[in-house]
Parts: C-alpha cells; sequence; structure tokens
DNA sequence: AATGAATGAGTATTCATTCAT
DNA sequence: GATGAATGAATACTCATTCAT
C-alpha cells in the first residue's frame, strides 16, 4: 500500500536530481531543490541514499547498466556489428530526443571528477566491446586489427561527444535529423574499418 | 621601493590550481588549498584574478590557445593534412607525457558546467577545421563530403579521450608508446577518408 | 512531525541583532557574534532573514512602524496636539525606558549609510506630520506657518536627539524624570506656536 | 622642499577620505581608495595615522573644531545672540552649500558607534552653550529657565538635521535658499524664547 | 622617504546532513 | 514512517595593516 506512494517519492527525486545536475552540475544540484521539486521533505532521500553522492552515483550507475544492457541485448539479437552498432546509436539518439537531460547526465558525470563508472562496469563495458570487435572481425565488417579502444571511442565516445556537440550548438547547429544518425553511425564503422 | 611582483608565487598558484582542479574538479578546488599548496597567502591571488572562476577560466583559455596555435601554425607550414594531425596528436602526447595534469585539466573543464569555450576561441576551432578539411580534400586525403563536426571528433576529441582513457587505466592500459601516437594518428586521418 | 519552529530562537536572534547594532554599528554586528549571543547556529537565522541587511532593515521597519501607529492612534484619538505630541514623546520616554537599545537602534540606523527609511514610511510620515500641522492650525495651538519640517524636527528629532543624549551623558546627565519629559514635551509645542 | 609635497598628499588624502565616508560610509572608505584617489601609495598615510580609525577620528575632530572656533569667535565679538546663532547657521548653510561632503562627513559620524567626540571637545561644546545661553538670558533675548541641552538642541542639532534632510531629500525638497537660513535661524531662536 | 607586494584574520553566506518530533 | 528545524563546517572573497625594498 504504502509502498505505492514511496515509489512514486523516490522516482520523483530521481527524476528531479537528474534535471538539477543537468542544469546546474553537481555542486549546483542541492538536495533542499531537489526535494522541493519531487515534492518530499529533505531528509526523506536519507532514508534511500547515504549522501548526495550515493544519490548521483547510484542514478549514473542505472543509467550506464541501461546503455550496457541495450548492447548486451543487441549482441545476442543481432548478427552483424552494422545492426548492432546503428541501433546502439539509435538508442543515443532515442535518448536525446525524448529524455536529453538522461545524455546530458551520463555525459557530465562521466567527465565530473566526482564520478567513476565503477570497476564492475567497466569489465562489462571491456567485454561487451571484445564481443563487438570479435563480431566485426568474424563478419569481416572490421579490420582484424581494431583495438578495443577504438571500437569504444568509435561505437560509445564518438556518438555521445556528437550528441552532446549538437546540443550545446557548438558548430552553430542545435538539432539533428534521422539523416544525421544514420551518418554518425556509418561514420562509425567506417572508421573501424 | 616596494618589492617587485614574484612571478614565481603566480606560476605557483597556475600550478596548484591545475592541479586540484585536476585531482578534485572545479568545485573540489578550494581558494584555501590552492593557495596553501602554491605557498602564498590566501588573499594574494585575487591581486592578479579577480574570481575563483576567473583564474581558472584564464588558465583553460591560455591553455587551448596554445592548441589552437600549434594547429595554426601546422595548417600554415605543412602541406598535407596527414602531417598536420600527425603533428597535433605528436603535441597532444608530448603534452600529455610532460604535463598529463594540463591534458587533464582541459579535458576536466571542457566538460565542466561552469565553463565554456569563449566564443572566440570556438569560431578560432572551426575556421580551423574547415581548413583542415579543404587542405585534405584538396589533396584527396579525406573524402569530400566530411563534415567540420568530424573532423572535429576525429582530429581533436578522439585523440584526447583516448589519452585519458588510457591515462584512467580504462581498458587496464596506463601507458602508451610512440607506437600509440602513430595509431591513433593514423586511425584519426583513415576514418576521415 | 519535525520541531516546532523554536520562537524563543528567532526572538533571540532580533535581540541580540539589535545589542550588537546599538553596540558596534551595523558593521561591527557580525553574524557569527549575532548568532553566538542569540545561541543559534550561524547557518540558522537565513532560514528567516535572506540576508543581514534584509535582518536589520525589517527589525528597523518594524520599530519605525510602531512608531507611525502610535501617531495614527493618538491623531485618531485626541483633540488637541498637545496631548498628541506629549503621548508621543512619551511613547519615546517608555521605549527608552523599558528597551533603551530600541531607541538607540532606531537613532543609529537612521544615520547609517547603509540604510534608509522605506520611501512607504517616508511618505507615512509626511502624511501625519501634515496631520499634525492641521490639527495643530485649527486648534490654534501652532502658528499657521509652521512647516512639516519643523513639525517633524520638535516633534520627532528634537526628542530622539534629547534622550539619545542623556543616554551618552554627553551633558554629564544619564538619566531623566517625569519632568524632563514634560519639559520635552513643553518645549516642542512651544516652539511649533 | 619636501614639506611642502608632503603637506599636498596628506592634504588630499584628507580630501578623499572624507569624500569616501560620505559616499560610502566608514566601511565603504577602503584605504585602498582612498589612496588611489589622492594618488598616495596605501602604505604613506600610515607614516602619519596610525590606522583608519585615527585618519577619520583626527579628520572629524578638525571639523568640530572649526565649528567651535567659529562659534568662540562668533561669542567674542558680537553682543545678542541672534546674531550668534545666525552667523553659526549661516556658516553651517555655507559649509552645505560650499562643500556638502563636510557636512554630510560631521552629521554621518556623530552618528556612528565607531566615533565620539572628544571629551576634550564635548566639554567645550558645553562650556559655548553655556555662554551662548548667559547671553541669551542677560540680553533678555531668551528665558531664563533654558537648558544646556536646549540650546545645544536648537543652535547645533536642530539646523544640521535640517540641512541633512533637505540634503537627504526626505520632504521631497533636495535644495534650499537664503530665506531657508533665516527661518531656521529666526525658529531656533524663537523656540528658546 | 615612499612604495605597493604580501599577508591572513575576518566577513556573509550556503548546504549536506542529523535527529527531535 | 516522514518531516523539516537546526546545525556548523566550509566557501569565496575583502581589506587594514606590515615591511622588504
Amino acid at each position: 500500500m504504502a509502498r505505492i506512494i514511496d515509489e512514486g517519492k523516490i522516482q520523483r527525486i530521481r527524476e528531479s536530481t537528474i534535471e538539477f545536475v543537468v542544469q546546474n552540475g553537481y555542486g549546483g544540484a542541492s538536495i533542499s531543490s531537489i526535494a522541493t521539486r519531487a515534492g518530499v521533505a529533505e531528509g526523506y532521500l536519507y532514508r534511500f541514499y547515504r549522501s548526495k553522492h550515493e544519490l548521483v552515483t547510484k542514478l549514473l550507475y542505472s543509467k550506464i547498466a541501461r546503455i550496457i544492457e541495450k548492447l548486451e541485448d543487441l549482441l545476442k539479437t543481432r548478427s552483424t556489428i552494422k545492426e548492432v552498432v546503428n541501433e546502439l546509436i539509435g538508442e543515443f539518439f532515442i535518448m536525446a530526443e525524448e529524455s536529453p537531460e538522461k545524455i546530458k547526465f551520463i555525459h557530465v558525470l562521466m567527465h565530473d571528477y566526482n564520478f567513476q563508472v565503477s570497476d564492475d562496469q567497466r569489465q562489462q563495458i571491456q567485454d561487451l566491446c571484445k564481443q563487438v570487435v570479435q563480431m566485426g572481425v568474424a563478419n569481416g565488417e572490421i579490420g582484424s586489427h581494431i583495438t578495443l579502444e577504438e571500437a569504444y571511442g568509435m561505437v560509445v565516445i564518438y556518438p555521445l561527444e556528437f550528441i552532446n556537440l549538437r546540443m550545446k550548438g557548438f558548430f552553430g547547429i542545435g538539432t539533428w535529423t534521422s539523416e544525421d544518425q544514420l551518418r554518425v553511425s556509418e561514420f562509425s564503422i567506417n572508421a573501424l574499418k
């Protein structure tokens, strides 16, 4: 009974945390503003998170986990990395479209000193990159010499940076089309050949 | 009359600022810690910088300016982008070798909510990317369809992210060789073909 | 749920603020000293006042408001300005007797660079002076040529300065009697004849 | 030789001190701003004044001394207090006209917690008030019962407050004429009858 | 003699966290 | 369980004063 209400509160805390971290950075996201926006008391979130840092860390991990899951799923159900990469990047663009804050959230925190991807997740990412390379090599889609770093760079970092650059309007453009998405995918795959 | 300004102090402030920003992020680099490490009084740095933000901003701009100058110089003195890209990336690796904090400093702040590349420098970067593309296309070194964003992504972002990943030991490796450097250059150029 | 706000604390903050402003001036009344004397944490008063300036301003306005109210009330319920002035000045003396700091507080801040009587209150004061003059002229108690400034000077400024001079012991006397009070009233009225 | 230069510097320090104290209050008049405006080094004024407080105190005493001298002189050379009061108040208005800052300076500091009229000067003022009352009584110009406080209040405080109110535009008027001056004198004398 | 470089104690204010209710 | 009152350490920044030159 009470559970339902609670979940809603926790969910609202999560959303409002992302919102403020994205808009004002980690330092600018105060517990007070997060709680107010979420409609809960300041002290409430300490029942679920030991600190502001833990709250944000857990959120970051869950967002990264979703990407990892997506990639895991793609590797199981697709047979070419063209498909895999294309759909993963598609997922990034969908996230950017539907909830730009989430993409920004990942992007900001990946580079924030206070946060690190967990060892666990780093290991998972490494494994997945390995699988991507293996599949690509097996299919003759990419060069046999391609390293994990190169795969990670083109499949994850490059698309995220592209989206972020667009969001910032760095080159004067602030939006994107499905053609942009396709082009990023192709550019990414092509670089690995 | 009166003491002359101790340039060493200012230099030590600069270095200690970079050190703390790299280690703890902008928020974690307190004036108190910066001054203590630099061996100067807290109030001293306000003789040269109006605020902590200005101090860090000016440092960031000067670091970016050095990269811009290097690229400008290369575009004037080299005739193939292979050379240009190779030497620019070489410069990144030299910076990373000689003073890793400087590279980290740029990397951290480029993604920090509190900082933006100045409009001026953004414009310069855009112009330089244009020149790189033009030179590459003119020489037949890269495809005629390559965009500014793609050039920027591969010539600047990718190498910086590569170095940063290595510095973090993200894939278990924490160092690099001249072969790595060469490989990054070739990978970068190749992606633009 | 949660503790209820301790009105006593706020009251103690108010009192300790007045105390320090009176003793050391606005600049000399530090948040730290105010909070310590009030027995609350430094940050606490920011739950009620946005800044030290707002804290002091609101206190000043409330003290002035009380005087304005008193005068408004007197003008409604008395029919001669002899009574009005007499009782207003009586009020000043009562305040000085009961809580000398309050009178000093008004006196110090009325002349402090950082504070101004609000436009609102200035207007109210002006209106009340007008009414005092009208009543006095109508009753033939004061000359028809008396200006607002003269009325204000004798009814408000002169008594406050008198009390303040006594409090300072400027002429060697540090106390007052009801005779003093009567004399001030009569002197004040007489000057306006 | 050097003396001449020095006197100029000290004079400029005095003027710039008054300027800043009047414009920004005691707290807002920084040594740095005072020295810069005066065209001397910050450390220079510590050769003549042990502290900022001493600098301002000495300036205040000198301004008050001038008023005391004026009044002393008037009491020696005039035979009615009508003349004395008239000319003293005239002096106030001249000061206000010629260098409004000086009047404001006195007015601000007379009410600033950090400053007190010296015991010496207080005694002198008391003596002078006594003489004014004696002369007035002897001439039958004022009532025999007039106290020192009343004399001081009408001859010094009232005119200064009047000028200050006008300078602040408290009643909507920001200037004054020779008629105003005459009226203040007459009002002042009349109150003492 | 005069400068202004350098100091550091002091300022108001913020905010993650605790805990009485 | 949930609240929000209360805390206090930490922050960036100021400025009167000192003293090496």
